[in-house]
DNA sequence: GAGAATTCATAGAA
DNA sequence: CTTCTATGAATTCT
């Protein structure tokens, strides 16, 4: 816990028997407050979240120059540091926040400004999670209502889903980060992480504003009576912008008209004073960076892109000849690379890859055009090129036999000739509910899945019909220092996004068991774990009476694959028991269900050139490249 | 405290 | 394909 925390506490509840224009009695202006606070538990992620947050919580305040006769400001830093002999009389400190600071509508937005730091690796490791999940919940929620609204008014305009499935996660307190505003980084989320809606930054506390630019701390709310901005968001909305990466030349906002020209002056209020407030106290901002992406969900993606300094501020004439605010941004040092920068690097991968990487390619597809997108194979570490060296399988193939025979229920499909839809007979076969959305993404994990097969009248563009059509994105097989050989994606991945089919040579129990014993290599597709990602697509949170899908028990996957001479890029991905990727099992070519195909699912939004990983069920000390298939 | 105003959204139609 | 328009929600302003 670092003992140097710039801060301001809010001004408490107005004090009703003094005029606007008098100050408040020092006394209450203060509030400072190390110790842990714990509330009762409530079975939600909220309350889990502000438990944590708490627990590394150190408050600072003190009274700027509104009120004159304290002034304390930390010249190297820019921190405001505490007034000890103001400390807050407050007998029970304990109930802090709950009584003091609360909020006159239970769902107001907290003015309490804090700056969280130094969580230690656990707690980051908790906050990631609870992030994570909620996000899962926002998405889920998302494409729920998408499906729902589709089912009842076909046809008719659609609403908005972004914007409901964040209502309904207000109502219910799931959104993140609403008990206090925070200064830099937010807990559980990492520079590079990527968004795709506006109201899902609101959601995780990120950025409140769902179409401003600037989002801060209002000035009548804050201790000192000034506003503090905490976090812009840029997009090239407005003219004057100029981003060049590391620095950025930001417009303040205001002066357009309905139809986004510049039309007058902009004035020093609202959030172009925050930033001039933010810059003179030297308090960081966090940078989201919005631009559109062909193929995401939203057209649009949001990249977090971490913290950066206002160091310059001044009034310009900007392109259309009226005054403008503008800010200079300088990136914090010491920080991962930005996510924007790592989009922008893969897609110059995908068309042009020698440019930025003119050395270190073994292949440009080690898949041979088998796959429909190359595999690009890439080793800058060492001279390992083993990948060549095995012959690529796009699909299983399973043992002749086991398949053939086609009873009646093989032999049937689907009479949806212009694609499935709901009460088809495919629909039923997966307990009523298609697992895919209209984009293709999984919506939840299900012992198995049945997609369309031969003998369905349904096109290729049914939904129902997606691992079937194989590689969507762009993969590469890397080599890396501590995990051996890894995969990572060149694009975006959306959670619930097919990635590709785990392959093999699948073997029967017996024949395995030969096998064994000569000591080839093996994957039993029984032994990838879910557990953690077990409750993926569920609502329960959001729906109190949500019930779980009960669907049709299969019997134990018993096979194996042998993946010794034949295999395919899935065969790289790294072990982890913190998977980003997810194991569906799915059949869509025969009907065999104790011999379905393994499909890899992204489980969370995956920024391209983050390295794949999949539990293979085993812990990750166990864990060596080698063991994961000779298990 | 209620309603108006502001806002670098969004989706679908034109 | 881009541009336009209707609809919208949270927050701040009055």
């Amino acid at each position: 816990m670092t003992s140097h925390i710039p801060m301001v506490i809010p001004k408490p509840e107005p004090v009703t028997d003094s005029s606007p224009q008098t100050p408040i009695p020092p006394s209450s202006f203060f509030n400072f407050n190390t110790t842990t606070t714990q509330s009762p538990l409530e079975p939600n992620l909220y309350t889990e979240f502000t438990n944590v947050a708490e627990t590394f919580r150190s408050a600072f305040a003190q009274r700027l120059k509104r009120h004159e006769d304290v002034t304390v400001l930390d010249s190297l830093t820019g921190a405001i540091v505490p007034v000890p002999e103001e400390q807050d009389p407050d007998p029970d400190p304990v109930s802090y926040p709950s009584q003091s600071l609360k909020p006159r509508k239970p769902q107001e937005r907290s003015s309490e400004l804090v700056r969280i730091t130094d969580v230690g690796p656990e707690g980051e490791r908790q906050f990631r999670e609870v992030v994570r999940k909620t996000r899962m919940i926002y998405d889920s929620l998302r494409i729920f209502l998408i499906l729902e609204e589709t089912r009842e008014v076909l046809g008719r305009r659609r609403g908005r889903p972004d914007s409901k499935a964040a209502s309904m996660m207000k109502e219910r307190f799931l959104w993140l980060n609403r008990d206090k505003r925070i200064v830099g980084s937010i807990p559980g989320v990492q520079v590079g992480d990527i968004f795709f809606f506006r109201l899902e930054l609101c959601v995780m506390g990120l950025h409140g504003q769902t179409q401003a630019g600037i989002d801060y701390l209002i000035g009548s709310r804050s201790s000192n009576g000034e506003p503090i901005a905490t976090s812009v968001i840029v997009s090239g909305g407005y003219e004057d912008d100029d981003d060049q990466g590391d620095v950025i030349i930001y417009t303040g906002h205001g002066g357009q008209d309905k139809l986004g020209r510049q039309a007058e002056h902009q004035k020093l209020e609202g959030g172009n004073l925050a930033m001039e407030r933010s810059m003179y106290y030297g308090i960081e901002v966090r940078v989201v960076r919005g631009f559109k992406y062909e193929n995401a969900v939203s057209s649009k993606v949001y990249v977090y892109d971490g913290l950066f300094r206002i160091v310059d501020s001044w009034f310009d004439v900007g392109k259309s000849g009226f005054g403008v605010f503008k800010f200079r941004l300088e990136r914090i040092g010491g920080q991962v690379e930005m996510g924007t920068s790592v989009l922008k690097f893969a897609k110059t991968l995908k068309t042009n890859p020698l440019s930025v990487r003119p050395s270190g390619y073994i292949s440009f597809d080690i898949s041979n055009r088998k796959e429909n997108a190359p595999v690009y194979l890439f080793n800058d570490v060492d001279d390992d090129q083993e990948p060549l060296y095995y012959e690529y399988l796009a699909t299983t193939s399973f043992p002749r036999g086991i398949l053939g025979g086609s009873n009646g229920d093989n032999a049937s499909g689907c009479e949806c000739v212009s694609g499935c839809s709901s009460g088809c007979i495919c629909e039923r076969k997966n307990g009523g509910e298609f697992a895919y959305d209209y984009n293709g993404n999984l919506i939840r994990m299900r012992p198995l899945v049945h997609e369309c097969g031969p003998g369905c009248k349904c096109p290729p563009t049914c939904r129902n019909r997606v691992t079937q059509k194989g590689l969507r994105s762009r993969l590469e097989v890397f080599r890396s220092v501590e995990t051996g050989w890894g995969v990572r994606c060149l694009d975006i991945l959306h959670a619930g996004a097919f990635i590709c089919e785990y392959v093999g040579v699948a073997l029967t129990r017996e024949q395995a068991n030969i096998l064994t014993m000569n000591g080839d290599t093996l994957v039993y597709p029984a032994r990838f774990c879910s557990d953690r990602w077990k409750d993926w697509g569920d609502l329960s949170q959001v729906f109190p009476d949500y019930e779980r899908p009960s669907y049709r028990q299969i019997p134990p996957v018993d096979y194996a694959m042998d993946v010794s001479k034949l295999r395919n890029v899935a065969c790289y991905i790294s072990h982890s028991n913190d998977s980003n990727v997810i194991v569906q099992m799915v059949l869509h070519d025969h009907n065999n269900l104790m011999f379905p195909r393994v499909m890899l699912f992204a489980a969370e939004n995956i920024p391209p050139m983050t390295e794949l990983s999949l539990d293979y069920g085993v812990s990750d000390d166990e864990w060596s490249p080698k063991l994961a298939i000779c298990n």
